[in-house]
Parts: C-alpha cells; structure tokens; sequence
RNA sequence: GGCCCUAUCGUCUAGUGGUUAGGACGUCGGCCUCUCACGCCGAAAACAGGGGUUCGACUCCCCUUGGGGCUACCA
C-alpha cells in the first residue's frame, strides 16, 4: 500500500511551500488509495515550538488535508536508540570527540588549501571510549557512489566524495534529521517520499543510511520550490506568509489548495478541479521539473472562479467570520440571497462581506464621486414620481418593478442610468452594486421605500 | 569555491523530431449593460545564446549564460 507522509518541523508557521508539499503527499496518497501520515519533526529542542505545531495542524485542517495518523519525533527516543544500536553492533558507527573548536580550525584549513571541508576521520579508529568527554555520533561512510531515481529528476548520481562521515547524533544525545527521518520513513512503511528537490543532497546522505540499516529506500519525487516574485526562495519578505494569514484575507482553502497544486503540476489546459477529480488525477509524472513563481493575481482569479461557482448555502459558512455583527441578525436564507447577488463581483470574501453589508445596513454617508455625479437636481422629480409607482409596485414581482421604472423613464424622457444610480447609491451609499430589482427585491418595500424617500431628500448633492 | 537541480509569452503551463508553438492569469481593445462585476469576442506577448546529431529540431547531446538549492552538533 501507498504510504506518503509531511513531516514538517516546528520550527514556524505552516507556509505556502510546506502546505503545497503536504498536498502532493495527501492526494498521491489519495489518489493510490494509500495512507497519508503527518510526522511533527522537532528534534532540534532550540527552536521547535508547541504553538507551531499548533499552526501547522490547524493550517492543514483548514484546508482539509486529513492524516491517517500523526507521530512526534521527540517521542521516538527508544526507537531512534535501537536503530543507533545496529549501527554500533555492525561498526558502521563512531563516537567523535572532536571538539569545535578542532572542527573549525580543521574546515578553515581545508578550505585555505582550496579542498572542500570534510570531517578527516580523525575519530574514526579510536581504540578508547572516554566517559567524561562529550561526543558525538557519526556514521562510516562507505566508499561507494550513491544512485538513486526520482520521479521528477530521473537517474540521481552522487559521488561518495562529496561526503563524509557525518553526525547522526548531537553531543546532547538528541538526533539528527537525516537519521530521525530515515529511521521514521521505515519504522512507518513510508513508500513514496515527496518533498522539495532543496532535499536532494539529503536525500543522497539518506540512501547511505537506507544501506547502512540493509533497508530498501522508498520511492522519490522532488517537487520544484516555490519562488517569490523576484525568482528567489519565497520568503517572509515577499508579503507572506502563513496558510492562515491567506484565510484571514479572505482565501477559500479549495482555492488556495487548488492554486498550490497547479504549481508545479498540470493536467493538460485544466485549471479548476474539484477534490474529487485532484482524487482521480494526480500522479508524479505530471509534476514539473522546475521552480515556479507565486503569482497572488492567479490565486486570486482561482479563489474569484471558487466563489462564484459555491453555493450561497456553502459561502455562507466561510463567510460568517468576515460578516459584519449587524448582519447576524438577518436570517441565513435573506444573507444567502444577498451573497448570489454579490459572488461574481468579489474576489475574496472580504470584498464580498463589504460589498453585502447594505443589505444588513443602511448607507452612513453616500459615496462622494457618485453622489456629485447622478444626485443632481434634474433628477429630483423623476425619483419622486418613480417613489410613488415603487409604493404601488410588488415587490415580490420583478416585472411590477421594471414597470415603475419604464413608466418614469416614459414620462421624463431619460435613460435608465438617470434613475437607476440615484437609486442605487440610496440604496446602498455607492455607485456601484448589484442589479437594481435584485437589490429592491432583497431589501423589500418598507427599507427601500425608506432609503429611496432619504436619497430624495439630498438632492441635489452637497459635499460636506 | 565544490556538488546538484533547472531554463517555452511578464507569470503558471501544454508540447516528448515535422504544430500557424496551444491554454490560463495578468495587460490592452470590443460586445453586453441601470453602475460595478460576470459572461462573450479579439489583440499584443515565449522556445536564453552557441555548437553539434538529423532530411528536419522547442523537443536529443555538449558548452556558455541565467536562476535555484545543498555544502551545520537546522530541518
């Protein structure tokens, strides 16, 4: 069975790359009808951190990506000392005593003599064990070239010169990534890893490991790395940003999930899919070889085709958290009329929040440019006569509004826009907004009635 | 510096020896229209450069250049 895992460490917020990472994993896993672990890798005590691992959970819930199983490393202990163990037992492994400080004087040299800094073994074939000194644990590496295949690179080849005998154990006992994450990836019956291809040169290191411990290396894919605007590694300073920092903006998590997975990867021209059909179609051999640049426009055209193709039943849930307390009020079927008036002029569920809030509020002040432009004199009596069929007209009818409005336009000879934006910013404080008959329809007589009778009143427009 | 990855419109990408190099975002026009959107139609926009291989290269090979990554008692 296919078995995927993210393992990320808790050492920050869950972020676009990480999360797009965990979605490779979750639908290859899904797609195989395979498992998908989560694996919190914080084995380095400096900076891991609870509230992250906080973070990155509830970042991959929001999204949906759902784990068959969640492990920590830091509870693995006995289980990393095992594996230690057979590599003792079988002389693949030493303790160095090496300090620092000889380390560094050591590389310094190297790199004076124009060779590349490697441990020079000088622990390697110690006969005594000191139980005072502290020491670390490194591997023997063996003389051998490292071959291995990835789905998106194909043939790997590394020379076993560009290593060496590396540390697998800190001096405080802790263990390493490269150790932790092989021991892990079989103790779990990983299958296929899929990370960034920033982890090819680990994953060379790993394959030593795989070899030392007589296991077979699972499967590989090296996705490409996101990269900011400027072409280098997307980062804090590129504007953002963790996974929930694009749910306060107002992101739907399919969208952002459905954007992710198209960076990197295609399915022929299309764009949108649904979960089921990311289910159906995701494979590695679609994956792309090279970087790709975030584009925050395309995130938002994805989330813009999300919103206006969701129910307003569903957008209503998502959208609650950005509605204004004036709305609650209002019963969930008027705010779900309200949003299908609004879905296809909104990118994000805060414009589309504050572009339905007059539905739940009457206009404070009427916008400023609007106002000067259609709220002039010459329009005074067309809209009290159009006030006067609208008291007469049904509301529940479309054609009984339109006739209101025909009759106006009939009998003052003027166009739609002389009566309709007058009524549009009393309606709603702006120039631009929904379809004039949904809006009155919406809102109903009384409120439209009242806001229309108040528009009136100021015309003509004066600036304040 | 060493090693590794990578290179099609501004961006995401399709393309696997013979195509008017396709789609999407964005941009710019137009249509629709009560405003703003949506929708529809159209336009501009790319094979990094140089060598090979081949009857024929965006497609295969090499070099150059550009970009990225790794080179930790981080993950």
């Amino acid at each position: 069975m296919v078995r995927t895992r993210f393992a990320p460490s808790p050492t920050g917020h869950l972020h676009i790359g990480g999360l797009r990472t965990a979605i490779f994993n979750y639908f290859f896993a899904k797609a195989n009808n395979g498992e998908f672990i989560l694996r919190i890798e914080d084995t380095d005590k400096e900076r891991s951190k609870d509230e992250y691992t906080r973070a990155i959970l509830e970042g991959l819930k929001w999204c949906s990506i759902d784990w068959d199983d969640i492990c920590y490393q830091s509870k693995r202990e006995a289980i990393y000392e095992k594996y230690l163990n057979f590599l003792f037992e079988k002389g693949l492994a030493y303790k160095c005593y090496c300090s620092k400080e000889r380390l560094e004087k050591l590389k310094k040299e190297q790199l004076e003599k124009g060779e590349n800094p490697h441990y020079d073994g000088h622990c390697r074939n110690l006969k005594e064990e000191y139980s005072d000194k502290p020491y670390v644990v490194r591997i023997k590496l063996p003389k051998e070239d490292i071959d291995f295949k990835d789905y998106v690179h194909g043939d790997m080849h590394f020379s076993y010169k560009e290593f060496d005998d590396f540390i697998i154990r800190r001096s405080d006992g802790s263990f390493m990534y490269n150790f932790t994450n092989v021991v892990d990836d079989i103790e779990c019956g990983i299958t296929h890893v899929i990370r960034g291809d920033d982890h090819l040169t680990n994953t060379a290191k790993q394959i030593v490991l795989y070899r030392l411990f007589e296991k077979e290396p699972p499967e590989y894919a090296h996705v490409p790395m996101i990269l900011g605007e400027d072409k280098t590694r997307l980062s804090k300073r590129h504007g953002a940003k963790s996974v929930l920092e694009y749910k306060e903006f107002g992101i739907l998590p399919d969208a952002l999930v459905n954007y992710l997975i198209r960076l990197g990867w295609s399915y022929g021209d299309k764009e949108i899919f649904t979960k089921d059909e990311l289910i159906k179609y995701f494979n590695l051999e679609n994956l792309n070889k090279s970087a790709a640049v975030f584009n925050p426009d395309k995130l938002l055209w994805v989330n813009e085709e999300y919103i206006k193709s969701y129910s307003p039943k569903e957008l209503l849930k998502y959208l609650k958290d950005f509605l204004d307390d004036s709305c609650k009020s209002f019963s969930d079927d008027y705010l779900s009329k309200a949003i299908e008036t609004m879905q296809a002029r909104a990118k994000t569920l805060v414009e589309l929040a504050d572009g339905m809030m007059f539905y739940c509020v009457e206009p404070k002040d009427y916008e400023e440019k609007g106002a000067k432009k259609y709220l002039k004199e010459s329009v005074k009596e067309p809209m009290k006569f159009l006030l006067d069929k609208l008291k007469e007209a049904d509301f529940e009818n479309e054609e009984s509004l339109k006739k209101a409005f025909e009759e106006t336009m009939e009998k003052f000879e003027i166009k739609m826009v002389k009566i309709a934006q007058p009524v549009r910013i009393g309606l709603t404080g702006r120039s631009a907004a929904p379809g004039i008959y949904e809006m009155l329809m919406i809102l109903g007589k009384d409120e439209s009635i009242k806001r229309i009778e108040k528009v009136i009143d100021a015309i003509p427009f004066k600036s304040s």
